[in-house]
DNA sequence: ATATGTGCAAATGGTTTGCAGTGAG
DNA sequence: CTCACTGCAAACCATTTGCACATAT
C-alpha cells in the first residue's frame, strides 16, 4: 500500500503539467482513488463525493478518472459482473482476487508476471503494454456459508 | 486447437442432457463458436447467422450463449474495449494477447497458471475457480505502422 | 399436445455527448 | 478575463425482459 498523501500529491502534481485545472470536484475525486481503500466503481465514488459537492454530477467523475486513466495515475479494472473499479493507489498492473459471491476484491502480487510478459511478448512478436490478471471464486467467508 | 466437430457433437450432448431443445438457430450458433475461428462477437455470430436465418433475433443468439457458458461450453472473454468474444472451441481458461490497434486476440498458453492458481488459493483462503489472464500491446503488423 | 423457444419491441443500466452557464487560473 | 470545467439532460449501445406466436419433443 503506498501512502495515500503521496499518491494525491503525484496525482496534483500530473494533472497541473497536463495544464487540467484543479476545481473542487476534481480534486474531491482524487482524494477518494489516492486513499487506496477498496476499489471503488464510479457510482461509489459518486455517492462518496455527493456528501460534500451535492451538485456534482456524474459526468464529472467520469471525466475525472478519464484524465487519471489516461496519465496512468490510476488503474481501472474492468469485470464484467462488477462493472468497472478503479484503483488510484497502486495504479499500475496486478493481480486481483474476486469473491463471485459477495464481491470482494484482494489485491495480490505476482512478480513473475513481469518475467512471463516478456515471455509471451518474445514468442508472439507482440509489443506487450499491459496485462490483466483476475482470480475468481469463494473469499473464506462466503466459502464457509456453502 | 479441437476438433470442431467433436466440440459441436459435445456441446449438443450437453444441451440435450440439459432439457433444452435444439432449434436450427441454436444449432447455428453452436456451429459457428465451435468452429473456433477467431473470438466473434455476438454481433459477428449475429451477421453470421442472418445468412441461412435471416429472422434470427438477437435474443436468441444471447440466450443460446448464455445457456453454453453456464453448462462451461463456452468461455466468454469479457473486453473493456472490444467487448464479449465467445470461444467454444477451447472453453477453458487460457491467456489471450490482444493488440490495441487492431483488436487482434491471440490464444496462447501458460500451463505454470494452474500452480499459481494454487498458490493463490493457498496464500488467500480463497476457492479459485476460474481465471482471465490477458496481455494488451502491439502485434507485429502495428508495430511496424509506428 | 404442450411447454420451451423465438422474434419483436420496449426497458434497462452504464457511459458518453452537447451545450449553456460557471469559476479556476 | 477567458477558456476549460461543470451540471443537466439527452443520446448511445450492449444486454435483458415481456409477451404473443411458433415449434421441437
Amino acid at each position: 500500500m503506498n501512502d495515500p498523501k503521496e499518491r494525491l500529491e503525484q496525482m496534483t502534481k500530473v494533472l497541473r503539467e497536463k495544464g487540467c485545472r484543479l476545481t473542487p470536484q476534481r480534486i474531491a475525486v482524487l482524494k477518494i482513488v489516492a486513499r487506496g481503500e477498496g476499489h471503488p466503481s464510479v457510482d461509489q465514488i459518486y455517492e462518496l463525493i455527493k456528501t460534500d459537492f451535492p451538485t456534482t454530477s456524474l459526468a464529472t467523475i467520469y471525466n475525472t478518472l478519464g484524465l487519471l486513466k489516461d496519465t496512468g495515475e490510476v488503474l481501472e479494472l474492468n469485470f464484467a459482473n462488477l462493472g468497472n473499479r478503479y484503483d488510484g493507489n497502486q495504479p499500475y498492473p496486478h493481480p486481483h482476487i474476486v469473491c463471485t459471491r459477495c464481491g470482494q476484491i484482494l489485491d495480490s502480487e505476482f512478480p513473475a508476471m513481469a518475467a512471463v510478459s516478456l515471455e509471451m511478448a518474445q514468442k508472439t512478436g507482440y509489443q506487450i503494454n499491459h496485462y490483466q490478471l483476475n482470480f475468481f471464486g469463494l473469499c473464506p467467508k462466503c466459502r464457509q456459508q456453502r
